[in-house]
RNA sequence: GGCGCGGUGGCGGAAUUGGUAGACGCGCAGGUCUCAAAAACCUGUGAUAGACAACUAUCAUGUGGGUUCGAUUCCCACCCGCGCCACCA
């Protein structure tokens, strides 16, 4: 923490009241606040929109960090760039303020999770207020407002309407300590993120989300959009799209009769993206959960190699080892022999199969052929049951020795060996033509494959949007459900035809979503909100609560008692923005005034719109997205940057927006590490903006925020180098009260040609997100007005408070107005330095009358002779003054120069 | 293990269609001002060596090679750090 005494005796300017009394009058003249709904802006001239987006807060902490902050402001100084060069921008705010770290904050305190959202969203919006970004505050949003949750309970409905949402039993992790269910992103390598403990597994009946249905698209879209790269790779891999083969195997027994069950043949199917290594399969493995073992259970009479009790007990156990234990639990291969074999039709090679924890059933098919040679995990597992090894591939290094240890498992490139048809190919082509070979004699398909699993919506927790579903049982016993209604019509499109429909509703039985018109579902102010060691949620405790009437039937129903996960809040958000209605804020105060009740009904004076079928203005919507330029946190690129991708695209599918990607483009800022280390409360090396900003302003740690490194690759905070960048504000003030006082009118020649050179790489700068160069040169720039003896003109010193604006908004426009000799008491909208056009700057200025020219002899450099500009082009000229340099003609006398290169305007290398 | 990012002074970082390595800032040292300090301002500051006065040479961008008149930048091999994902077949 900032504790110099130094920096607390020493001020500068009054920085504390020049940013209140600017925060004051810009709200005044509301410079921020865009008229969404107009067609242009009304203020001033015609401008294009530009919805500049920041990832909003999630309030689980005391306050902002300055974390939150850097990424705040390298988003603001962008949108401020943006507005100085004419667009019309709107850069909202609001509060992720549902979910599980909200309410486990909550819980550490002991406050009920309502009672702390009030708390945390007047600190949260009295932060954001004082970091001096231009959020406009007649928008903001809060996800746990009923008047927003509606909505995200409407889009529920909406997915289960066209068949996304779907129940199924899935496993969730489970913290005993905690006694409660945790959200993946809680489990960090697979300890629970509150207490450390190792989590568990449960197997419980989930909500999903359809998202896989949306693979392909948000696969094939990615390639196109202009994100930052690493985060577009993210999500590529995390799609993880393979394209491999499903081998069928015969299962039959040690005398090679084929097994079947009510006439019907036993089967194993196999996942393979390596299909080209199949002659030296010498075994099959399936995972624990894999319903071959239920088959083979059935027939274990018929079979006596099938000892049944040791699978069982194998089974058993492999189902109750947490991920963990599974992975790290020496990651030693065990299994056991399920008695029968697989014939690969390739060879007739019997492949004795076993069942073994190393296949996860999620992956793949749940079962795989093992190939030992060429596979690290196949060859341990041949190792441990002592299964023969066959190679079939050889590497580059020719070879072709039986392998025998692990470092000999051949999984790179190679050609192959023992392998019948394909002997010789490389594994590509081998890969290639046993497909084809396979599909031909119907022994496998090509299938394609992704990482990306469905998502996982339910949480059995209370902080979050009720799921808005009835289930009755008396419509489940009769078959019925919405799909059986005639509100499912208009549907069946989209859904899939009549067939789907029966299909879904057979799936669905009983299930009704809440209707529109008694939306939202309302989480109620329960005292007993805490999860509990059950794994229930909290508001299957509350009768009054889950109690309701069949909307199929007017029977007895009962509500879905768990909530919907927090990143479906976050997960259309930039949708509600632009529409949120000015009324709201106006009478809910955004900052400095109360939180908003957060269990409110939805207000009286909400805008006609939200009484429609829609979330939003349509004709609003239409205008202002989807998004301009986004800017957050890579660490989301596989979560909330993914599931917003996926509601837009079904939005759009749906015929609710006319574009299927949400950002156009997006930016992944860097993480602020503090004095080399990672930022954490148990490190207590947790920066809060707050006393720096006290201590220094918030212009000063802006610029020093943006000055650390390179704005997409974060930096270290230090407590010292914030000093130095506080010093720097103090001398720009200086230097504008002196030349203010001078009332000078002239330039120097030397500062003008620097002014122009600092408006031209301010300008590039800031367009490429380098605000630690722009600084740089700012600071250059003011270092030469020093050197010229503060020969700046007052036109020119508002040139450089005009660069400065988008990184310290206080007090340059507070400079701005002394300059002006504005009075204080007339400011209107258009004196403020923030919608002043960005200064152009003049390329033939730049042009100095002489250059430096760099002399090397050998690639050495030997002198640097001032040559005129005229003269740096010509080869000649250059060549002749260089040979006259003292210091070069000593290393060429005596010498031959065999070659003379020649870079006009630069170097020119004499090579002997 | 896979994918991605990075490695430059005492520190944060500049500089890449190959062309003065170390901009800018911090820190440090010396000075001005002062009774003194703080603040502010000025000067110096990669390493080594030569009387190291500001002149000069050599070495320096993780390591080892290569291409080139010239490499922090391009190519090959390797080492280390960070982040994400991971028995995904």
């Amino acid at each position: 923490m900032a504790k110099k005494s130094s920096a607390v005796l020493r001020s500068y300017f009054d920085h504390t009241a020049i940013e209140a009394k600017w925060r004051e009058k810009w709200l005044a003249v509301e410079i921020d606040s865009v008229d969404t709904s107009a067609t242009t802006c009304a203020k001033d001239r015609e401008r294009g929109l530009y919805y500049n987006l920041m990832m909003f807060p999630y309030p689980s902490a005391e306050g902002l960090h300055v974390g939150n902050m850097y990424a705040f402001t390298g988003a603001d100084i962008f949108g401020r760039f943006k507005r100085m060069q004419g667009y019309n921008v709107f850069e909202p705010i609001g509060l992720d303020g549902f979910g599980i770290h909200s309410e486990n904050y909550a819980l550490k305190l002991g406050n009920h999770p309502a009672d702390q959202a009030k708390i945390s969203a007047q600190n949260f919006y009295r932060q954001l207020a004082s970091i001096g970004c231009m959020f406009d505050w007649g928008k903001t949003l809060e996800t746990h407002d009923p008047d927003y949750y509606r909505w995200t309970q409407w889009i529920f409905v909406q997915m289960f309407k066209h068949g996304l949402a779907y129940r199924a039993k899935a496993k969730v992790n489970w913290c005993p300590s905690c006694k409660t269910v945790l959200a993946d992103e809680q489990v960090i390598d697979e300890a629970c993120e509150r207490c450390g403990n190792k989590v568990s597994n449960r197997l419980l009946e989930q909500w999903f989300f359809r998202i896989t249905a949306y693979a392909e698209k948000l696969l094939e879209n990615s390639f196109s959009l202009d994100w930052s790269r690493k985060v577009k790779i993210a999500q590529q891999n995390w799609i993880g799209k393979k394209e491999g083969i499903d081998i069928k195997y015969s299962v039959v027994d040690e005398n090679g009769k084929q097994l079947a069950i009510n006439h019907q043949q036993l089967i194993i199917t196999c996942f393979t993206t390596r299909p080209d290594t199949n002659f030296g399969a010498t075994f099959v493995v399936v995972a624990p959960e894999h319903p071959f073992i239920a088959s083979l259970l059935k027939i274990k009479d018929q079979e006596p190699k099938i000892k049944d009790k040791e699978i069982e007990k194998y089974v058993e156990e492999a189902k109750k080892k947490s991920k963990e234990e599974r992975i790290t639990g020496g990651r030693k291969k065990t299994g056991v022999f399920a008695g029968l074999y697989c014939v690969n039709q390739l060879n007739n090679y019997k492949m004795p199969i076993y069942i073994s924890d190393f296949v996860i059933s999620e992956a793949g098919t749940g079962a795989v052929v093992g190939v030992p040679g060429h596979d690290k995990r196949d060859f341990e597992f041949a190792q441990t049951f002592d299964l023969p090894v066959i190679r079939v591939v050889v590497a580059a290094d020719g070879d072709a020795s039986p392998i025998t240890n692990i470092d000999q498992v051949q999984e790179a490139d190679g050609n192959m060996m023992n392998s019948g048809f394909l002997n010789g190919m490389d594994i590509r082509q081998a890969t290639k033509e046993m497909m084809d070979y396979l599909e031909q004699k119907g022994w496998g398909k090509r299938v394609v494959t992704y990482h990306l699993r469905d998502w996982l919506i339910s949480r059995q927790r209370y902080w979050g949007p009720p799921i808005p579903m009835i289930y009755c049982e008396n419509c489940a016993k009769a078959g019925k459900s919405w799909f059986t209604t005639e509100e499912v019509k208009p549907y069946i499109e989209s859904i899939g035809g009549w067939p789907a429909c029966q299909r879904l509703s057979a799936a669905m039985a009983g299930r009704y979503p809440v209707p529109d018109d008694q939306l939202p579902v309302l989480l109620p102010y329960i005292k007993d909100y805490k999860p509990s060691d059950d794994g229930v949620a909290p508001l299957a405790k509350h009768r009054e609560f889950y109690e309701t009437k069949c909307p199929g039937c007017d029977g007895k129903a009962v509500r879905e008692t768990d909530v919907s996960d927090t990143f479906l809040d976050s997960s259309w958000y930039f949708l509600k923005y632009p529409s949120v209605a000015v009324e709201k804020s106006r009478s809910g105060g955004a900052f400095f005034g109360d939180a908003k009740q957060a269990q409110s009904k939805p207000s009286d004076n909400f805008p006609s719109f939200s009484e429609s079928s829609l979330p939003w203005d349509p004709v609003i919507t239409k205008k202002w997205l989807p998004v301009h330029m986004y800017t957050g946190g890579a660490e989301h690129s596989v979560l909330h940057l993914m599931y917003s991708r996926f509601v837009t695209m079904a939005l759009h599918d749906w015929g609710y927006v006319d574009f299927d990607e949400p950002f156009t483009r997006f930016y992944a800022h860097g993480l602020v590490i503090k004095d080399g280390a990672k930022m954490s409360k148990s490190k207590c090396n947790v920066v809060t903006p707050d006393e720096y900003i006290r201590l220094y302003g918030a212009d000063s740690l802006r610029l020093y925020l943006m000055f650390m490194g390179p704005y997409d690759q974060g930096g270290d905070f230090q407590d010292a180098a914030m000093e130095g960048m506080y010093r720097w504000v103090g001398r720009v003030w200086r230097m504008a009260q002196k030349i203010i006082k001078q009332q000078s009118q002239e330039t120097s020649t030397t500062l003008a040609i620097a002014l122009q050179k600092v408006i031209k790489k301010v300008g590039e700068d800031i367009e490429n997100r380098r605000y630690n160069t722009a600084i740089a040169s700012m600071m250059e720039f003011t270092n030469v007005v020093a050197d010229e003896e503060y020969a700046l003109s007052l036109a020119d010193v508002k040139i450089l408070l005009l660069l400065l604006a988008p990184f310290a908004p206080y007090f340059t426009e507070e400079l701005w107005q002394q300059v002006n000799k504005k009075s204080e008491d007339t400011f209107t909208l258009s004196k403020s330095i923030h919608i002043q056009p960005w200064p152009a700057f003049d390329p033939r200025a730049i042009v100095e009358q002489t250059v430096s020219i760099v002399v090397q002899v050998n690639g050495k450099v030997r002198d640097i002779i001032i040559v005129k500009s005229q003269k740096s082009k010509v080869k000649s000229e250059v060549e002749q003054e260089a040979r006259a340099s003292v210091k070069v003609s000593k290393y060429l006398t005596g010498q031959t120069v065999k070659k003379v290169i020649f870079v006009p305007g630069k170097i020119v290398n004499f090579v002997v």
